[in-house]
DNA sequence: CGCCAATTCACCCGAAAGAATGAGTGGGAT
DNA sequence: ATCCCACTCATTCTTTCGGGTGAATTGGCG
């Protein structure tokens, strides 16, 4: 990233430096000034459309796009890191007891985090907190 | 297509003519030329990245690869329909005996199909069975 | 017709899940 | 220092699951 950014800097000193060589030598030549600004203008046209694919052509490569977390979600329910934790091992099949082995804490507590991540989902069920949680994107 | 080309055509019309207003101003209240020529370049720059941004912003389409319902798993583990419907139930976060009001059935006959589902799953909950009839492309 | 598979249902029992409540602890913010 | 919140754990109780077993029925097929 701070490559990229120094990369636009450096870009953009050539260019002024460019211009003032350009300008130089149409002050000398004593050229319209109607020419010399339609060059600068097509010179940074093309840099903006430069800038502008730069930064956009990234999204055209991800074809696939992946599972992003909706953190607003996640606070808007305030629903927190541990519970977010037994979320994931609940939709991937596991029961209480071995939640709570993975998570080196009791079966009681993570029941415990269980029933206060239904009631912040509005569901009953672990199926269905599984089901509302992928819906929510919180899990993939 | 031509609305766009034409919308550009006159977005640089327009562009050009303030540049003249501009160029007018500063030519009249005499100016630095630098000052004037940082104006256009910016101005330019802007555009740039306009127009590159608009010719590569496609729409990022979501290639969610379509369920296509896998047979061969269904009949090489023997799963009959109605197994295959209550496995559905299952997977939207229903209880038994929402399956079995939904079904017409009694919740020991959904108990009974769950079981044997399980079985031909080669699971033992019905949280590890979702997963698993996802995997299979048994359900969506 | 007789066989088979699918479907339906029942009963029992133990395990797991879930609801409700209370409480202790530690880290962060005020 | 105090308060709040996340995290932890426990207890009790009810509901739901899941396993095991047995059995009646229905429809299709040889």
């Amino acid at each position: 990233m701070k490559k990229t950014i120094f990369l636009y800097g450096l870009a953009l000193a050539v260019l002024i430096l460019i211009m003032r060589v350009i300008e130089y030598r149409f002050l000398v030549r004593d050229l319209t000034l109607e020419f010399y600004i339609g060059i600068v203008a097509v010179f940074f046209t093309a840099l903006g459309i430069w800038v502008g694919l730069r930064f956009t052509r990234k999204k055209v490569v991800v074809i696939h796009p992946e599972f992003q977390f909706n953190e607003k979600e996640q606070s808007q329910r305030g629903i927190s890191k541990r519970e977010l934790e037994v979320l994931e091992l609940m939709a991937q099949g596991l029961a209480n007891q071995e939640i709570a082995d993975k998570l080196f804490v009791s079966l009681n507590t993570v029941k415990t985090h269980s029933s206060n991540l239904f009631s912040k989902l509005g569901v009953s069920r672990r199926t269905q907190a599984i089901q509302k949680a992928k819906e929510l994107n919180l899990i993939p």
